[in-house]
DNA sequence: TATGAATGAGTGTTCATTCAT
DNA sequence: AATGAATGAACACTCATTCAT
C-alpha cells in the first residue's frame, strides 16, 4: 500500500508533461497569430509564455516538432468538429451546406488557431526550402471534397463541372475568412456562411 | 554644345538609375519566387544578381522599399494588362468573363512575379507585426469589383447576392492559381479559366 | 536481531552506491571512447546508460568529479596490471622489456578505457583554461621511469643518456598505440611490442 | 590616367582581405594555444582580437574554414622550414639528424602555432563525430619518413627494423615537445634535440 | 556609382547544474 | 535513490544596416 504505484506516478508525470506541451502549443499559436510565422521565434514564444526558451527545447525536440504539433492539433480538432455534421444530412445539397456552415463555424470559434494554421501553411519550409505544407499536403482534403462532388454528379444532384476547380474554389472561399476576420472581427459569420452556401448551391446545382 | 545640359544629364542619370532599380527588382522577384519571402535576404538577392549587397542598399533606402517596389511594379503591370480588356465587352456577364480570363492569363504569363507577389502579401509585415498588405490593402480591388457587381445587379443582369462575399470569393478563386501552378506547372489554364467563368456565371446570373 | 546493524547497513548502502558509480563510470568511458571528450555530455552518457541525467548528478557532485574518477580508475588498474610484472625480471634490460610488453598488453586488452583516458588527458581543462592532466600530472610516472633508468646506468647496464628525454620518448612511443589502434584495429600488438623493445634496447644499452 | 586601375584596386582590396584573414588566424592560434580547442569559440577569438565575432564570419565562411586555415598555414610553414635542410646532408644518419634538429627548432621558434596545431589535431571533429585530422591524415608524413628509413636500410646505413614502428616513435618523440614546452618553457631545446638524435642514431644504426 | 568591411541583434540548439518531489 | 523540470549561459551562424572610401 505504501509503495509507490509506478503506473500512477508515470501517468501523473506524463499528464503534467502533456499539460506543459499543450500550454506551450497555446502560446506558440498566440504568438504566430499575433506576430506572424517569421517573427514567432522561440524567444518570442517563451517571452509571451513567461518562461525560459530552453523550457520549450526541453519539451520539444526542435522548433519544427512544436510547429508540426500546432498543425496536427488544430487540424485534428477541425476534423472532429466538422466531419460528424455532414452525414446527418440526406441530400448532397444539404450536406454541402452543412460542410460550409460547420467550417465557417469552426473558423469563427477558433480564430487564433486557424490564423496560426494559415501562417504555418504559407511559411513553414523544410531544409531544402520547399513549403512543408504546400498544395500537395492539402490533396487529401481536396480529394475528399472531389469525391463528394462527383457522387453528387452521379446521383444527378449536381450539374457537370470540373470537380477539381470547384473543390479548390470552395476551399479558398472558406480559407479567405481567417484573414478577413483579422481585419473585420465583427463580421457576421452566419450571414457570410449563408451567402457562401447560396453561391455554391447555384454553382453546383442542376438546371 | 559642350556644356552639360543639366536636365538631359539628370534624365540620363535617372534613366540609368531606373534601369538599375528595375534590374534589382527583377532579381528580388526571382529570389522570392524561388526560395520564399523568409529566405529572400539581401545577401541571397545580391548573390543571384551577381552584385554586392551594398548596391541594393544604395539604390533602395531599405529592404522594405525594395519589397514595396516589387509589389507596386507587379500590381501596376497587372492592372495595365487586365483593365483594358473589360470595357471591350458589352454585357455584364461578358465583362466578368473577360476579367477572369485576363487575370488567369496574366498569372499564367507572369508566374514568377505573381508567385513573388503572393509571398510578399502573406509575409511582409511592418514593425508592429501586422501584415503590410492585408485585406484592407486589397480593398481598392474588392471595391472596384463590388461596384461592377452592383451595377450588374441594378441593370438586371445579376441576381441579388452579397457583393462583398461574391467579390472576395472571386478574388480567392483566382488567387489560388499561383500556388497551384507551383505544384502543377502543366495545369491547363484555359480550361481552368473557362470553368471559373462557368462557375461564377451560374453563381451570379439571374433565374 | 531485528535491530539494524548500522555498520553493515552503511556498508551495504555504500556498496550499492559504489556499484552505481562504477556503472556510470563504465558508461562514461564508453561514451568518451566512442564520441570523443567534447561530445561526451552528461546527456549523451545518460542516454547510453539508459538513465536520467540527474542520476549522474546525484552520484557525482559534478561532471569534473566523474571524469576524474574515470582517470583514477583506469590509471589504478593499469598500475596493478603492469607494476607486478617488472620485479619478476632480474636484469635492467629484461625489466624494461617486461615494462613495455605489459603496457602494450594492457592497452590492447583495455582499448576503450585507454582511448577514453587519452581523450581526457588531452582535453580536460580546469576553469582557468589549463589542462587538468598536463605533463606535470604525468611527472610521477616519468619520475619512476627515470629512477629505473638511472639505476640501470649506475649498475652499468645502460649507457649514459639524458634519462628525461629517454623516459618521455618511451612514454610517447607507447602512448601512440591507442590512436593507432583506433585507425588500425587489427594491428599486431605483439610484434609492435617486440619492435619497441628492440628499439629501446638499442637506444639504452651500453656499447 | 584618371580612370581607376581596376587590377590595382582589386589587389589592394585583396591584400587588405588577406591581411585581415592572417590577423584573425593569428588570434585564433593565440586563443587555441592559450585556452584549448574546446574553449576557442568564435566569441573568445573575437574578444582576444578586439573585434566583433561577426567580423570573423565575414572573412571566413565557417569556423571550420578558419580552423582548417590554421592547420594549412602552420603545416605549410613547417614543411618549408624543415624539408630544405635534409638534402643538404650526405649520409642517412646525418639526414636523420638534420630532420630531427630542424623539427625541434621549428617547434621551439613557433611554439604557439605548434601548440594550436596539436590541439586541433586531437580535437577537431567532422559532423559525423570522427576526428578531422586523425592518424590517417598523418599518413603522408609517416610514409615519407618510412621511405627515407627504408632507403637507409637498403643502402646499408640502417639496421633491419620495422620502419612503421620506428617512424611512429620518431614522430611521437618529437610531438612530445609542444606540451613539454608549455610546462617547462625554459627547456634546453638544443640539448633535447641532441639527445633525440643520439637515441635514434643508436636505434637505427647497424651493428 | 559602387563596394568591402564591420556591427549588434537575433536565430535555434546544447550545456552542466539546481531544485522540488 | 532517483528524476522530471527548469534555467541562464554559451554555441555557430545570419541578418539588415551603416560607413568610409
Amino acid at each position: 500500500m505504501w509503495t509507490k504505484n509506478k503506473t500512477t506516478d508515470q501517468n501523473y508525470r506524463s499528464s503534467i508533461e502533456a499539460a506543459r506541451r499543450a500550454q506551450i502549443i497555446t502560446y506558440a499559436i498566440e504568438t504566430i497569430a499575433a506576430r506572424g510565422y517569421a517573427q514567432a521565434s522561440l524567444a518570442q514564444i517563451a517571452k509571451r509564455a513567461g518562461m525560459s526558451k530552453s523550457v520549450i527545447s526541453y519539451h520539444f525536440t526542435s522548433k519544427d516538432e512544436l510547429i508540426e504539433q500546432v498543425v496536427t492539433d488544430t487540424y485534428t480538432s477541425a476534423l472532429h468538429f466538422i466531419l460528424p455534421k455532414i452525414p446527418a444530412q440526406s441530400t448532397a445539397s444539404d450536406q454541402l451546406r452543412a460542410y460550409i456552415q460547420a467550417d465557417v463555424d469552426f473558423i469563427g470559434t477558433h480564430r487564433m488557431q486557424v490564423a496560426a494554421l494559415v501562417e504555418i501553411m504559407t511559411n513553414f519550409r523544410t531544409g531544402d526550402g520547399k513549403l512543408r505544407y504546400d498544395v500537395q499536403a492539402e490533396e487529401p482534403i481536396l480529394a475528399g471534397l472531389e469525391t463528394f462532388l462527383r457522387k453528387g454528379q452521379q446521383d444527378g444532384d449536381f450539374r457537370t463541372f470540373d470537380t477539381r476547380v470547384m473543390a479548390v474554389t470552395m476551399r479558398r472561399a472558406i480559407d479567405a475568412l481567417p484573414h478577413l476576420l483579422t481585419a473585420y472581427p465583427d463580421l457576421d459569420l452566419d450571414a457570410y456562411a449563408r451567402e457562401l452556401v447560396a453561391l455554391f448551391d447555384r454553382a453546383t446545382r442542376k438546371g
